[in-house]
DNA sequence: TTGAAAGCGCTAACAG
DNA sequence: CTGTTAGCGCTTTCAA
């Protein structure tokens, strides 16, 4: 059994309360007082207990963090971000991977409710209600997703999101200049928030610039989803050529690669046949060749954001990140159909 | 605040004695008494706070972890395959990113050492005397590493790794056999034990072979890193061809991804001019160009080997991970120098 | 400035 | 089978 506040108040020849109040640097105790427990204390090698602390207190000192993928380089950045943050502010950091399913999104919220302050979902896949509920047992703060604009905001909700309106505008825009007349949009997960504000902005752009849009499903927003949902659509070179995408927009980075791997394999040139552009700017320099035209929107900047409503009392009750399009190799001048 | 078991014994007309037996299931309470204990705690929302319970049985139901860095893919499927499998058993996960240095690791341990039941050191960064020190502490795993020989292993480590010998043996036969007469290997990080693993085991299979293994020291096991290390020594085509390593074996799969682009930069084929061999298997099909040759070594496997050890009580004292060579299309024949 | 004592939510002897 | 009681390690009134 490790050294409890006890043994150090007993060594020190003080009361509890007063080993506590030292410990905790209360100016209420005389500083040789202070001193000689202090040095007991280190002598004893005693660390507090986190746990008697937080059930008299009722502050746990711990935040949970709950994700669809801790494989996805997306909540990795995220996660990453977050835990610095906060861990530099000595908060330990509960994580939860809900492998994209409510329920057990739903389960890891019911474990983690009791042990931490704070509670972080992370792309949730949950419906409003079930947020609504959680933020009445505990804070939280949704990040890449907004509630329904019907539904009423709980005070101790805070929303960070991503807003990809400029991105996948200028995306169609830069695509439209080059001479392309057709999207397509390899859209992501059934119940992602974040690719339903994709494929929005899109239909508006689209809409306006009078292109049409042709949005394409996939099962899981990664490398092997791109290339499994674009095999699927794109013939051989050579085969029946009308039917290949031109300008192609995909659900993030992780798919574009996919993308370009399935063009390539099927014989296809990138830039010179086919435009890809991706999103989130997630790929060091050289991983995708060409290099990949993105639309810029750091899931490390959504965790700082997030570690900021975590540590920040009166955080503002929402914050987005912005994005913008950062034009490289994989996209170029339409060819003549 | 939340319900407690006094009000649930309350309003079911019980003691907490009662309450507390019929919701941890125990068959020294009669059914009917559980029974209505049961449906008042359900009607009353109650969720039994784990802090009121650790402190109690002296046991939290969370785990620490601790890794390198998050946003490394082998850290990332260790974790998602450990947290998966303690999640099922209901046991809750707090991670600690130590980016790679022993203070920062040390006062992670020393955060966590009181809330959780175990400690998963993945790679961990610290000296012998620290690891053991944590394992006097509470139960620690220790996950790719090892103590050295001379160190006693305290009762309550357990040790779980990687065997690279069989797969980097064979990696430098295979290179052997297509005619490579030089190796060069791009290490790992420099308190890395599985690098220095692997490089004893290149060592030792090119002494064997009479053949001459060149290391290169590297900044980060990742793609950039792997990037730069190789940019730095490999000429453009068409310059000084002898010094052109001919076969490379890498610290991981990331690594090698970059040397791939490096190489493609300069201008060589692969695996026409050089051959290239990664570790992990970690890449999806298709994600290398040409499909990577590595050595097998799942961090998933990893992953869950060091969940048996934690759920576990009576698991092996160490467990190993075997690797073999999986052959594909990054290396080829030799070509005259 | 310090100490005694209550209590955070729960479990676990020990009686009955 | 059920209730009483004593803590787990800590903070925090309230008195002294």
């Amino acid at each position: 059994m490790a050294t409890t506040i006890r043994q150090v108040a007993a060594a020190a020849g003080v009361s509890v309360a007063t080993a506590s109040r030292a410990l905790s640097g209360s100016d209420a105790v005389v500083p040789v007082t202070r001193d000689r427990v202090l040095r007991v204390a280190s002598d004893l090698d005693y660390t507090p207990s986190r746990l008697g602390r937080s059930l008299a207190t009722g502050s746990t000192g711990n935040i949970g963090v709950i994700l669809p993928d801790v494989t996805n380089p997306f909540y990795t950045g995220f996660l990453a971000a977050l835990e610095s943050a906060v861990a530099e502010r000595d908060i330990g950091v509960l994580v939860g991977d809900s492998h994209e399913t409510p329920e057990l999104e739903r389960r890891l919220i019911q474990r983690m409710a009791g042990q931490v302050d704070t509670l972080v979902l992370a792309s949730s896949r949950l419906g409003d209600e079930a947020v609504v509920a959680a933020s009445a047992r505990l804070p939280v703060v949704l990040a890449n997703r907004m509630l329904e604009a019907a539904t009423p905001v709980p005070a101790r909700l805070r929303q960070i999101t991503i807003d990809v309106e400029p991105g996948f505008s200028a995306a169609v825009r830069h695509l439209h200049a080059l001479g392309h007349r057709a999207i397509t949009y390899i859209d992501g997960p059934a119940h992602s928030w974040s690719g339903r504000q994709k494929a929005q902005a899109l239909t508006r752009t689209c809409a306006q610039l009078d292109l049409p849009l042709t949005t394409v499903a996939m099962t899981r927003p990664d490398f092997e989803g791109g290339r499994a949902a674009l095999a699927r659509i794109v013939p051989q070179r050579g085969g029946a050529r009308w039917d290949v995408p031109r300008a192609i927009i995909a659900f993030n980075d992780q798919v574009a690669l996919g993308l370009l791997s399935a063009l390539r394999d099927a014989g296809w040139d990138v830039p010179g046949d086919v435009s890809v552009i991706g999103c989130d700017d997630s790929l060091p320099t050289g991983m995708a060749w060409p290099a990949l035209t993105t639309v810029d929107s750091s899931s490390r900047t959504l965790g700082a954001l997030a570690a900021a409503a975590v540590l920040e009392p009166d955080a503002p009750r929402s914050a987005t990140v912005q994005t913008r399009l950062i034009v490289r190799d994989s996209t170029g001048r339409a060819v003549a159909g």
